[in-house]
DNA sequence: AATCTACATTATAATAATTCTAAACTGTTG
DNA sequence: CAACAGTTTAGAATTATTATAATGTAGATT
């Protein structure tokens, strides 16, 4: 909402030094009305575009995990090729264009909430996904035996 | 169930040419009780076990994809560095460990069908996979702005 | 304000998973 | 068995990501 924020402090806040490559990715991340799906190479061109100076590559790595290991960043599981990451860290769930291979959010009432009755001795539950995998056509599963 | 089973004619049934590298695939991955998962990485080293001669690795991702392609076989989602494959295909999700790496099945009373309530024009359904993480110890979320 | 120091950034090399390539090989068809 | 199309193969290429080691810089100390 509150534009210009003070991202300065609030790296500072979580222990990460304001560096003027963390405060432009707050910038690009954060400033936002609206989640935000990206990939790494998506927020490269991003930077490359609205910066004179580029952001290494390493860089952009490090912070994205820095915000991530922070809990401001969401990595989201696709079994493709490359990571996904999102600005909302919120429990939601995602529709997968597997044309184009782009990531829609679910609200709420888009998807029930999964009742998991199963407990893993020892273990937490860390995360519950949902990835439904929409496309225009599809085909049949079989067994094979 | 059926032990050396004909792999070689379920093979040329699909339109696989039954090559020893695609027969001796199958049995490893088909010839079972149970579910299983692997990865690429996983089957290469079984391979080399149970094998005198080697199965070239661009062999095996050519022969699992194939196999894929024919929905005898499902990539799972994990935000890994790697896919993950299993025999089981049908309609099923999963707990991953992320202390130990591990894909552990679920079986429908495990998890209460979920409900998909968003329907996204022009698009079918193609799956719904829910992921549960589980770990030892875990990290709370928080939001940046 | 100059200096110090721990943490960050950077370019580049290294690694890892996967795909491509082009030559050699092999089921299958006739 | 000859011929061809589909397969396999080793190795190169590609892509995503991480490691490295030198350089840079924010923030504390003087």
């Amino acid at each position: 909402m509150a534009k210009n924020c003070n991202f300065i402090e609030k790296l500072r806040e979580l222990g990460l030094r304001p560096t003027k490559q963390r405060v432009k990715m707050c910038e690009l991340l954060f400033n936002r009305e609206k989640t935000f799906h990206f990939t790494i190479n998506d927020l490269v061109k991003m930077i490359s575009e609205e910066m004179n100076e580029k952001i290494s590559l390493a860089t952009v790595y490090n912070t994205v995990h820095a915000f991530e290991k922070k809990g401001y960043l969401k990595e989201i599981s696709i079994n493709s090729d490359k990571s996904y990451f999102d600005t909302n860290t919120s429990v939601h769930h995602h529709f997968y264009d597997e044309d184009t291979h782009e990531l829609i959010d679910c609200d709420e009432n888009d998807i029930d909430p999964v009742n998991i009755k199963k407990n893993i001795t020892g273990k937490k539950i860390n995360s519950v996904e949902v990835l439904v995998k929409v496309a225009s056509d599809n085909q049949n599963q079989k067994k094979f035996n």
